[in-house]
RNA sequence: UCCUGAGUAGCUCAAUGGCAGAGCAUUCGGCUGUUAACCGAAGGGUUGUAGGUUCGAGUCCUACCUCAGGAGCCA
């Protein structure tokens, strides 16, 4: 055969080779037969697409051999794009010459079908199930989202530092973590937050973040949770409290901007309702119109763009009125930890949760679905009681019995998001902080050497990255915003 | 760890304590515009496991196993 191979086409992008021939590399996802009219659809990676084969148009082998082909099977596939209204996609393409690469046995069909599965089946068969449209969607968005959560940081001064997988120690006291062996006599422990060591490398080169898989160990089984998540955290060195609730905020934007931007038709695959994230960036105006609360008029407002040049430092402790001119465009609304509180209160007596919020306890699930509820974007509750928060928050210089802390809720029930909070800088009151919290001292000596030496105020924050997934393509499971799951009671595939 | 629920054909699910069923998938046949195509036929079962009650158990009882999602905890 003389003729030159057609030139390789990405399905999504077909539209541009439209009356051209060329060839597809990719599976056959399901195939339609009408007497001698076949329908294969396939796909690549990049999209699907139906082709038509019409007995008397292709060779007596071509046609038999598609007729018979089993789903999923690797095809090399040669043919002429053309529009057609009839088409899903609104193209189709003549196909002339197909090469099965390899065909998938008769005696093993492809075990996913276009009907239902249930969950036990789908994460069973999860190498398989990324095929499908949907998923495919889903980690297109997935990766989307890690890339402009990474760009927001490398474009505004921050240097990527990653802390260490395997810890000698609990960053925090208070979670379980994955135990192994470190050689002869040693312990070592996967990392559940690289926070502290992100510490000592902010104050080192000011603003810093890592980005990586942090592993937790406790026996949770809700729709929210993974034992292996990846994790984005910031830390910079001269914020407090009000700088990072800024950089949230825009870093919360910036992503959903850039997921909007490249995937309406991902998220229609995913059935997504993006008026609901048009909604969480669109400009102050809403915001401010929404009558349930008030929640400026504690905050300082300082622009995110101040931080690039280490805004002379406003701690939290000085808590300005805030100009409407500094006030950011695509402003969060910010509760205090007992504004949230009044909120379920009322709501309480309202009839509208079961149960009551103590103050001084933390938010349950419940709670936190209610206050988010509230809101059409994500919401900041930040100075929560400092007994129920880590040992290494900075307390309120107003209120001590506070702590310099936020948590960002993700609308429409997907909690929390973001954990994040001002430091303890001061020497004295870490040590007996972490004494007090029967921590081993000599395991945090290096921590508390930060203290000592040149020690700043500063802030950072945490944010798990399938939550957001899962936020912003509207899944009802974390389960599907990562490849391969990691589960309370599995780890296969 | 606690609470609740579910395990029946490859998949999704039916079946009053009384013959083990359907749709999809698979195989065969039909159909030149199908959209999870449709129509006809065939094959496909240790009802999660182990005991127990009963003339008779998928169904009732006990224990265990697996999975699910809710609480707690967290991102």
């Amino acid at each position: 055969m003389s003729t030159p191979t057609p030139p390789v086409a990405a399905i999504a992008s077909l539209s541009a080779h439209e009356g051209q021939t060329v060839t597809l590399r990719g599976w056959l996802y399901n195939l339609r037969a009408s007497g001698k009219l076949l329908f294969p659809i396939f796909r690549d990676g990049t999209g699907t697409i139906q082709g038509i084969v019409p007995k008397a148009a292709v060779p007596e082998e071509v046609f038999e051999t598609l007729k018979n082909l089993t789903l999923e099977s690797s095809v090399v596939v040669t043919g002429k794009v053309r529009a057609d209204s009839r088409a899903p996609s609104g193209y189709e393409i003549d196909v002339e010459n197909v090469e099965v690469v390899q065909r998938v046995p008769d005696e093993t069909p492809f075990p996913i079908t276009l009907k239902e599965h249930g969950v036990d089946f789908l994460m069973e068969h999860r190498h398989l199930w990324l095929r499908t449209p949907r998923q495919s969607a889903i980690l297109r968005v997935r990766a989307t989202i890690m890339r402009a959560a990474a760009e927001y940081f490398d474009t505004h001064g921050f240097i990527r530092t990653d802390p260490p997988i395997l810890t000698p120690n609990a960053c925090e006291g208070t979670s379980e973590l994955f135990e192994m062996d470190y050689f002869d006599d040693d312990k070592a422990y996967l990392t559940q937050s690289g926070q502290l060591y992100i510490e000592a490398t902010a104050l080192a080169l000011g603003k810093v973040y890592s980005f990586g898989p942090t592993f937790r160990a406790e026996k949770s089984k809700t729709r929210r949770h993974l034992t292996e998540f990846w994790m984005i955290e910031p830390e910079v060195a001269y914020a407090g409290l009000d700088e990072i609730m800024d950089l949230a905020e825009a870093f919360i934007t910036h992503i959903v901007t850039r997921v909007l931007e490249h995937h309406r038709a991902d998220l229609k695959v995913i059935g997504r309702d993006v008026a609901k994230l048009e909604a969480v960036i669109a400009l102050t105006a809403a915001t401010e119109a929404t009558p349930i609360v008030a929640p400026f008029s504690s905050s300082t407002t300082i622009l995110p763009s101040a931080l690039s040049s280490f805004a002379p430092y406003s701690l939290s402790s000085q808590r300005e009125a805030g100009g409407a001119a500094s006030r950011n465009a695509h402003r969060f609304p910010r509760l205090s930890y007992d504004e949230a509180h009044a909120m379920l209160d009322e709501a309480y007596k309202a009839g509208k949760l079961e149960n009551p919020h103590r103050y001084g306890d933390d938010f349950g699930s419940p709670d936190e679905t209610y206050i988010s509820s509230q809101f059409d974007r994500p919401v900041m509750i930040h100075r929560y009681p400092a007994a129920i928060k880590a040992f290494y928050m900075q307390p309120d210089p107003v209120d001590a019995s506070k702590a310099l802390c936020v948590d960002v809720l993700a609308p429409e029930g997907y909690g929390e998001i973001i954990g994040g909070s001002q430091r303890v800088d001061s020497y004295d009151l870490l040590k007996s902080r972490i004494e007090e919290h029967n921590l081993p001292l000599a395991a945090f000596q290096w921590y508390l050497d930060l203290r000592k030496y040149g020690s700043v105020p500063h802030a950072g924050f945490g944010m798990g990255i399938e939550r957001v997934v899962a936020w912003l393509c509207g899944l009802d499971h974390v389960r599907e915003t990562i490849p391969f799951a990691r589960t309370l009671n599995r780890i296969y595939p």
